[in-house]
RNA sequence: GGGGCCGUAGCUCAAUCGGUUAGAGCAGCAAACUCAUAAUUUGUUGGUUACAGGUUCGAGUCCUGUCGGCCCUACCA
């Protein structure tokens, strides 16, 4: 077999959070692959970086007080501590705010230019003065135009389902401020990709570099129309990279990040002494991507478009995944699905999830789905219940005398799973992994059988037959070794106990060619650890928690309320404490709340200020509150109020409420422990 | 609103170009065995291929529609 020169990459992980079980599909699917590629004795080169641009982590990093960059190498320890944890190796792990980068992004960016693919165009958006950026059209929320529906995001309304921009909005608000945004207008710069359309027909049809329903979603969705020109600035502030020839403009996210790719290559060639040439500009070298479905109009149509004109490889292919779903739903914070990789590692072996996850991978982009039950069950069966099983029946039978001098007669089983080489080599090839651990597991079915049939345990009690006994355990020992090589991909740290039980390190696909003979075998012990269901409760539980934590955290953070509330309704004179304590505000229980019909606003309840005492209030809260939920709850009222003669009847006093009106009715209630008749002070 | 992908056994998935009686694994049920981490082995139940039409000698597969799920997008595409 010739060697490939392979390059791949998975995408960026952003700044701005934690790893989730989620991210790791992709990490583990490609990591499987880097694995079994260089198993095979290929050139293969695994990189990735943090994304560490754009507007996110701008904000956050103002909220939290502190610098982006010391922001950013906080997360990207983080990232590279919960990837180790599960295994994933990479050659080198960059940031995308590194020299390497902007110096990258700039000769990409000045073939763009030369090719005269830069166009310059006035974009008018809104800009939050306080926070001082502009604002997406998801951080603007108002007032729809058409159906005056409240609390709509920038760009439709939920309600009504008009579209519309920002602007036109009737009251628009920064979710980032809560200040009201103004319209400003700045100069962006465009990239004009489609005078690349014909390139782009081709290459996403053509060939193999696409998922064939990737190809058929590009060409009916974006390739029947004239491309559109790529927004590819950001006006100050931004963190990101000034473009040098536009002061004030930097490259927006989406620009930089997959250079990064590039970037965490060159990084690792000028720490390697590698020819960096080789690996970006060679057409020998395949790239291969690996992304989610999300990300896939950058990755396949502008990242080719880009590559094809800075003269870089192009991807030999980009293979793109569904997301994961747990227990057939979205992960789910309050469910405790919504699993961090550091919590997982808490509890469990990374090797589970890898295993699962290989186990559920195919070469297309369905989502994959976590079933909690299906995983211990799964995990356990197959690795501990049939592969690890084979060793762990025969190995103590050995320990003393070692594997038979020479392979004994095995019925053909051996010569059999390494005939299979070929099938699981294309199944890994192909991302089938689904298909590959079918494959190998059927392998090991056929092992235990092999064992069953002969008996190892009768053998055992008679001194006349121990040579026998000895053939069967090499036999069973070597169709292990063989099906862990298989599995190594996957399994590094069972590859890895395996050859220290054998006395031989696994270290390339063909050992699963030939049998050990004659060797020692070490004494046998645990190579993986049963799942048990708490451990599984154990990571849900503590996963809920820790939403918890970080909501309360959060809340508490975001106490930067806006001043839209006090503007309405400006602050009232000054009063004395003479003034206040004329107010006589009592806690009152609703004992009865009744619809007023001939009244649009409002409700009649009945108030008890404990004992007999009780009162006959209209309160003007019939849009926000149903009689139904309002009885038995306590209430402020103000109690000396002077009696009103109304159309329905006599009011007696007054609840509190806050709010502008309408369905924004907000009742004022005591705290815990509060009973009626206590005055307010 | 526009578009894409998907729907096969309780669960997760196969089924070549449209080709015979739709197959596996796990779970379930029954049994055997006891070396092994309650592991293993044998047997077995289970499907109107979401629904309704159509094309065809023949449809899980192709076409139309309906329902359901997931996702993308609505001038940052």
């Amino acid at each position: 077999m010739t060697q490939r020169r392979i390059l791949v990459t998975a995408a960026l992980p952003y700044a701005n959070g934690d790893i989730h079980i989620g991210h790791l599909v992709e990490y583990i699917q490609t990591d499987i692959w880097v694995r079994f590629q260089k198993l095979r004795g290929h050139a293969c080169r695994f990189f990735c970086a943090d994304d560490t641009h754009g507007t996110a982590i701008m904000i956050r990093a103002r909220q939290e007080g502190r610098s982006e960059e010391t922001l950013i190498a906080d997360v990207q320890q983080k990232h590279i501590a919960d990837f180790a944890g599960f295994n994933i190796e990479f050659d080198h792990y960059g940031s995308t705010n590194s020299e390497q980068n902007r110096k990258l992004c700039y000769e990409i960016w000045e073939a763009l230019r030369k090719a005269d693919l830069v166009v310059e165009k006035e974009v008018t958006q809104l800009f939050d003065v306080q926070e001082n950026t502009f604002l997406a059209d998801r951080f603007v929320k108002g007032t729809c135009p058409k159906c005056k529906a409240p609390d709509q995001y920038g760009d439709n309304c939920d309600k009504c389902g008009s579209t519309y921009t920002p602007a036109d909005l009737a009251d628009p608000i920064s979710t980032l401020s809560n200040t009201t945004p103004e319209l400003r207008t700045a100069s962006h710069l465009f990239v004009r990709i489609e005078d690349l359309h014909g390139f782009l027909d081709e290459w996403t049809q053509s060939g193999a570099h696409l998922q064939s329903e990737v190809a058929n979603y590009l060409k009916g969705h974006f390739l029947g129309d004239p491309l559109r020109d790529w927004d590819i600035s950001r006006p100050a502030p931004y963190f990101g990279f000034e473009i040098p020839d536009s002061p004030g403009n930097y490259w927006y996210v989406w620009f930089d990040a997959p250079i990064g790719y590039i970037a965490s290559t060159l990084e690792w060639c000028e720490k390697n002494g590698e020819d960096f040439d080789q690996w970006w500009k060679n057409p020998e070298t395949e790239v291969h991507h690996f992304i989610g479905k999300d990300i896939t109009y950058f990755h396949t149509l502008f990242w080719p478009a880009m590559l094809k004109t800075a003269g870089f490889n192009l991807p030999e292919k980009v293979h793109i995944h569904g997301f994961l779903t747990v227990d057939g739903e979205k992960m789910s914070k309050s469910k405790g699905t919504f699993v961090k990789a550091s919590t997982y590692l808490n509890h469990l072996d990374p090797a589970c999830l890898r295993y699962y996850y290989a186990s559920k991978l195919g070469p297309r982009l369905d989502d994959l789905d976590l079933n909690l039950d299906e995983f211990i069950q799964k995990v356990n069966s197959d690795l501990v219940g049939k592969v690890v099983n084979l060793a762990s029946r025969s190995a103590k039978f050995v320990a003393n005398t070692g594997l038979s001098a020479a392979y004994p007669e095995d019925g053909g089983l051996f010569a059999h799973a390494a005939s299979r080489s070929d099938a699981i080599a294309a199944a890994y090839e192909a991302c089938d992994y689904n298909g590959a651990m079918r494959e190998i597991l059927a392998l090991a079915d056929r092992a235990n059988k092999y064992v069953e049939d002969q008996k190892p345990w009768e053998l055992r009690k008679d001194e006349s037959r121990q040579a026998e006994l000895q053939n069967i355990c090499s036999i069973s020992l070597n169709l292990f070794r063989q099906i862990v090589i298989y599995l190594s991909p996957v399994l590094p740290k069972l590859s890895d106990l395996t050859g220290e039980l054998l006395n031989d390190p696994i270290t390339n696909w063909d050992q699963a060619q030939t049998p050990l003979a004659g060797t020692a075998v070490n004494k046998f012990q645990h190579m993986f650890k049963r799942i048990e269901e708490k451990q599984v409760q154990a990571m849900t539980e503590e996963a809920r928690e820790e939403v918890e934590a970080a909501e309360s955290e959060a809340a508490a953070s975001q106490w930067n309320d806006s001043g839209a509330a006090l503007e309405q309704e400006p602050m009232s004179e000054e009063c004395t404490i003479d003034d206040f304590v004329k107010v006589d505000l009592r806690v009152a229980r609703i004992v009865e709340a009744n619809s007023v019909p001939e009244a649009d606003k409002l409700l009649q309840l009945t108030l008890s200020l404990g004992g007999d005492e009780r009162r006959n209030v209209f309160a003007g809260i019939k849009s926000a509150y149903d009689p139904e939920e309002l009885v038995g709850r306590l209430v402020i009222c103000c109690a000396n109020l002077k009696p009103r003669k109304m159309r329905f009847g006599t009011s007696e006093g007054m609840v509190l409420a806050s709010g502008p009106g309408g369905k924004d009715v907000f009742l004022l209630s005591p705290d815990e422990g509060a009973v009626p008749g206590q005055r307010v002070h």
